[in-house]
RNA sequence: GCUCCUGUGGUGUAGUCCGGCUAAGCAUACUGCCCUCUCAAGGCAGUGAUCUCGGGUUCAAAUCCCGACGGGAGCACCA
């Protein structure tokens, strides 16, 4: 070691410390201000937690950098997009809060990337192709062209004429002319255009050629003057594509990243195994609360900035996320703590009599914290507590009824008695009531782990039947509040509660 | 099968590009203490990783190279 030092002093001295940063890495080729980056959602299904990752990622490199960010809808399949969710879309990103310099559809664009389409196929670039999809697929796994290929720019462009009228749909697409040999099979000869008459969202029959989404991400990105384009992981192989369409057309490239996909454990995202969850009944709907889509968490009571801050948190990472639920319950929790009013819920009530109350109502702190008010709650002999605080209460052991006083009790049978008993709450135990007279009955649902091991977590959905205080009824639906000694809950409505997390 | 990406404590990640500062930072979970008329939040402390494995390069490797194995994705006229 001495010996190093002296003869090697320079290895010895620390090079620069990078900072402890916080939120995403820097961009290596960022200037302030410059920044445009973009959020693509097809209009294909409802938003999920996989798309508040891309679009908060996208957008917070926007805001860190002073540039833009673009939500574009990407609207050129009008097989599988629905006006319901494009809707779906927007509300979701609006309730996360993401904010969106511009937002436009690919679709505004048909112009240009018909423009840019026939402009590769007059370079030679691209050519229209008539082979069965049997054929094509198979020329690909066996990495050889097809006839068509072969085809000079004038029969391209005569059958790209054709295509806008004559031809069906899968009787030709035009194709890019990229490397059919390549280990990437994404480069063999990709799709650029093709038929579809079914009727778009909101175009209707205007256009029956659509751009694939390959070219037209390639030509909006360049041409919406993205700088930063982020996507999942799924996409890194369209990168190569990307480039090269644009390098053929000259036009300019956007910097392209990714990072993995966002998955909760036993929550899934493919619509491939919602949609029959749904059609069987197993699932309510889009908004259940045991789902990952936007909807349902914000049914459930989760905040959008929770969600912000647990994705941050997660940073770019390429390594395969399937986060547990309660690494972003964690961040949510923090959040609802603070605002959340303290209720007094009780499951499986028991009755328990109190003998020489000196007075007939209390007044109870909304929060034990933070100023949130007080309620007053009347009250007489008559309590209900809960079922598993009953089971260890024994006869002539004291209890504090939270925010009343203690307890001694007296007699355990089919119900429970006792006396009201002065003293301090110090090394009692402290449990919530109900005052029987105006309990509210409601019920809470506990969404679970939707599957375990693969398999549909029959349990998933746990229902209890439980009493709570009047003061329920006068809270907004929607507010988060704490049961004591049970968790956090969001109101649903007048009769039910959807449990948050602990 | 072929191609690409990926593998750090119980969990999620930072660090990996440009090897030494770090036998590895943060968060979460867990444990204990403080606070408290909640088993919440808050404060403090602690347990916990030789960085998937095996080789190699080097004075020095989580960091570079090779190989194996595990996980994910792509191989659509879906995005």
């Amino acid at each position: 070691m001495d010996e190093i030092k002296e003869k090697f002093p320079e290895i010895l001295s620390p090079k620069e410390k990078a900072e402890e940063r916080e939120g995403l890495p820097p961009l290596s080729s960022a200037e302030t201000g410059k920044v445009i980056t973009r959020f693509p959602p097809e209009p294909n299904g409802y938003p999920h937690i996989g798309h508040a990752k891309a679009a908060i990622i996208n957008s917070e490199y926007a805001k860190m950098y002073g540039g833009k960010c673009i939500l574009r809808l990407d609207d050129t399949n009008p097989e599988s997009e629905r006006m319901e969710y494009h809707a779906a879309i927007k509300v979701g990103l609006d309730w996360l809060g993401v904010k969106f310099d511009i937002v436009k559809n690919t679709s505004d664009d048909m112009e240009l990337i018909y423009q840019k389409g026939t402009e590769l196929i007059n370079i030679g670039k691209a050519y229209v192709c008539t082979c069965k999809r049997e054929d094509i697929s198979k020329n690909r796994k066996e990495r050889i062209s097809c006839r068509c290929s072969l085809n000079d720019i004038e029969k391209n462009n005569l059958g790209w004429k054709k295509m806008f009228e004559k031809f069906k749909p899968g009787e030709a697409i035009v194709r890019f002319r990229g490397d059919m040999k390549s280990d990437n099979a994404v480069m063999r000869d990709p799709v650029l255009f093709r038929i579809i008459d079914e009727k778009h969202y909101t175009l209707n029959d205007k256009y029956r050629i659509w751009p694939s989404y390959d070219f037209a991400v390639a030509i909006e990105d360049s041409s919406d003057g993205i700088t930063h384009a982020f996507r999942s992981k799924e996409f890194e192989l369209r990168k190569e594509l990307i480039e090269a369409i644009l390098e053929s057309l000259n036009m300019r490239k956007p910097q392209q990243g990714f990072f993995s996909r966002l998955e909760f454990k036993g929550m899934p995202i493919s619509k491939r195994i919602l949609r029959p969850l749904i059609e069987e009944g197993k699932v309510s709907w889009y908004d259940d609360p045991r789902l990952p889509t936007l909807e349902a968490l914000r049914r459930r009571g989760i905040r959008p900035e929770a969600i912000k801050k647990f994705i941050l948190s997660l940073g770019m990472t390429k390594a395969d996320t399937l986060a547990p639920f309660d690494a972003l319950e964690a961040f949510n929790r923090k959040i609802v703590d603070v605002d959340s009013i303290r209720l007094f819920m009780v499951l499986k009530p028991k009755k328990l009599f109190v003998n020489n109350l000196p007075f007939s109502k209390v007044e109870i702190a909304n929060h034990p914290t933070k100023d949130m008010g007080k309620r007053e709650i009347n009250i007489d002999e008559n309590f209900y507590i809960s079922g598993d605080d009953a089971e260890v209460i024994r006869v002539n052991s004291t209890i504090r009824l939270l925010g009343v006083g203690n307890v001694l009790i007296t007699k355990i049978g089919a119900n429970i008695e006792g006396e009201f008993v002065e003293g301090d709450s110090s090394d009692v135990a402290k449990i919530q009531w109900i005052s029987e007279k105006d309990a509210h009955e409601i019920k809470i649902l506990v969404p679970k782990q939707l599957f375990i091991e693969d398999e549909f977590n029959e349990d998933s959905l746990e229902e209890l039947e439980a009493l709570t205080e009047p003061q329920y009824l006068q809270l907004k639906e929607g507010k988060e509040i704490q049961f004591v000694r049970f968790g956090y809950c969001r109101k649903d409505s007048q009769a039910q509660a959807i449990f948050t997390h602990k």
